[in-house]
DNA sequence: CGCCAACTTGATGGCTGTCAAGTCAGGTGG
DNA sequence: CCACCTGACTTGACAGCCATCAAGTTGGCG
């Protein structure tokens, strides 16, 4: 959808799909920085500098709504309403991001998964699908990106938590078997 | 100035002094979140759910400018300066957490401290202080927080740096000696 | 049929967490 | 003025988690 650097111009209101996003460092390393489903925005790491901070790619079939920002910032005057949501979709991403950072600098890895597999199935519930059975649109590899670890680690604990009976996993098609014990896990 | 929990009401511009925020999950794990310096704005993410969603505490004599977040958007109706400059702010937020989250995800213990003071010698610049002398207002314990390890791993990294000539460190004095140093290091 | 990407599993080493002991500076009270 | 105490910090020893390297499996596709 737009590469890091790129002139900001619009914000993406995801339809159907999923979009990742992607942030380098000026090292040449990257991350995967989240994953939008369905009614959630891409983008708006853009207003800040007036381009975009990340790489957003679409992960198969996606349908994204392009909302032209300087529209958008008019249209806000006019209608409060829609000034006061959009300040709550921004500071809903600083709370997302957040979580992400705790996560990251405070969990460890077989937490950082059942944390992750917990947050895909409240986002699927939300929108109308099974809490317990999804498929995975992503690789291991983008996972492990976006939890800070490796593939082979993402893999790894996948294969521990089945082994333990919480969950069911073939492929990139998961079940959570036992969401109430993934849920002790991250407590300790 | 706040706890998690407490109702959302006003923004929180730093005007002297240093502030912490500080988040915490379900398991009573806590991390700080951001160190936050004279000008920056404090409780964005209080916006999103009316109350806040993490705790704010002044590290010493702090000076704050409270900004009550209703008439923040009257205001900003009126004035479409001011609505824009509040959109900055907010994904200023989220791209700070953003690199964050690259930092906890993708760099060692070295690279998180030498990110760590750079990114403070580059805000104590732009304030008009000294880019390579400056003085610590927050303990091991909290710069390990931040950056997602123990406050040992902190002192053994400063010891180190200490050793191979690229910083002066005593006690919460730093000097940096070699800022390009530092910048190499990152880059792995 | 062969190729490739995605994934799984094993072996090994290193970074950093954890536990422990000791130093240092500041503050309090006798 | 000194003893004492406490919090912040430093340094060492050791263990554990996870990265890394490597090899093998699977499934999809031309």
């Amino acid at each position: 959808m737009y590469r890091a650097g790129d002139a900001f111009a619009a914000l993406y209101l995801v339809r159907t799909g999923l979009v990742k996003s992607i942030v380098l460092n000026e090292g040449g390393r990257e991350q995967v920085s989240g994953f939008y489903m369905p009614g959630e925005m891409v983008g708006v790491d853009g207003i800040a500098a007036g381009k975009h901070a990340s790489d957003a790619v679409a992960l198969g079939d996606t349908d994204v709504c392009v909302l032209p920002y300087e529209r958008l910032e008019k249209l806000s005057h006019r209608a409060p309403a829609i000034d006061r949501h959009l300040h709550r979709i921004l500071s809903k991403e600083v709370v997302r991001k957040q979580s992400m950072m705790l996560l990251l600098g405070s969990l460890r890895a077989e937490e950082r998964i059942a944390s992750f597999l917990l947050n895909l199935s409240q986002r699927f519930t939300a929108r109308g699908f099974s809490a317990c059975d999804f498929v995975l649109r992503m690789t291991r590899e983008e996972i492990g990106s976006l939890l800070g670890m490796q593939l082979e680690t993402v893999s790894r604990v996948f294969s521990r938590m089945h082994k333990e009976g919480l969950i069911q996993i073939d492929g990139k098609h998961v079940r959570l078997l036992s969401p109430q014990g993934l849920r002790r896990m991250i407590g300790n």
